[in-house]
DNA sequence: GTCGTTGCAAAGCGTTTGCAGCCTA
DNA sequence: TAGGCTGCAAACGCTTTGCAACGAC
């Protein structure tokens, strides 16, 4: 059985109102503000099981830890900025067209698959050094 | 300066002759049958001064330990088992084309990327049943 | 001989798990 | 009231770092 929490319902809204995707730390920060004493594991156990009920996705920027996004059934790029090591999920629309799965050698079987873009954001490439990386 | 080792030698024989990416661990466990007292740590610096000099690329199949391989100058698609966990690098020109980058909005510059498939290898399609994950 | 490199052990970091108490349905 | 959920702390796996000994040049 499945039931209602305070603590379901806060993380679930800040991964949902985001504005991009979240680190399990940067979204347990935020709901600290909420509820002062959720536990770290707490916001894991609720990730996951999110994620492992396809109302949630997992983005991986190599070498950080994974980031989180709402699964709102449309494919996104990611794109992750080198200089403030923020992770953007670019939806389709804007300005771009997504690729279309490649033909794979014979039996590879694709069911998925993820592409991430790396390179300067807006806002890193318009002041011109290097911003010191920061999390909220 | 730079020391000639047996230790990098190995290591980096190691990468290059290997059929697929392979984790830190498991480059050491091969490392280790020429050289039984080489340390994982060694490994590992190993493998983030080549990765530093753009010798050697990490790939990142989400959940997993970081996968490095050689940087032969052509860009690869990773493909990762979900049966037997083991990742792949597919080669243009075997039967598939690489996509273009997209056209992302404005101020978001490209300078790199990655694309990773999911799905089932050819020997976990044939063999119905999943495969028991193993490394070597 | 110099100083980059090594192996070992310990520390660091993100994530998971064990467990007793709590609280929703 | 039953049993899913919580917070805390400990454990875990991968990776990095400190340090004294080693060995390439």
């Amino acid at each position: 059985m499945q039931r209602h929490t305070r603590q379901g319902t806060a993380i679930r809204e800040i991964v949902q109102q985001s504005e991009r995707p979240l680190t399990a730390s940067e979204i347990h920060r935020r709901a600290i503000g909420k509820l002062p004493n959720l536990g770290l594991a707490t916001t894991y156990r609720h990730l996951r099981k999110l994620e492992s009920e396809d109302r949630l996705v997992g983005v991986d920027y190599p070498g950080q830890p994974t980031r989180y996004e709402w699964a709102d059934g449309e494919q996104k790029i990611h794109f992750g900025c080198r200089s403030c090591e923020k992770l953007f999920a670019v939806e389709e629309g804007d300005d771009f067209k997504e690729p279309k799965p490649p033909k794979l050698p014979h039996g590879y079987q694709v069911n998925g698959g993820e592409w991430i873009l790396y390179g300067t954001c807006p806002a890193c490439s318009s002041s011109q050094s290097s911003v010191t990386p920061s999390n909220s």
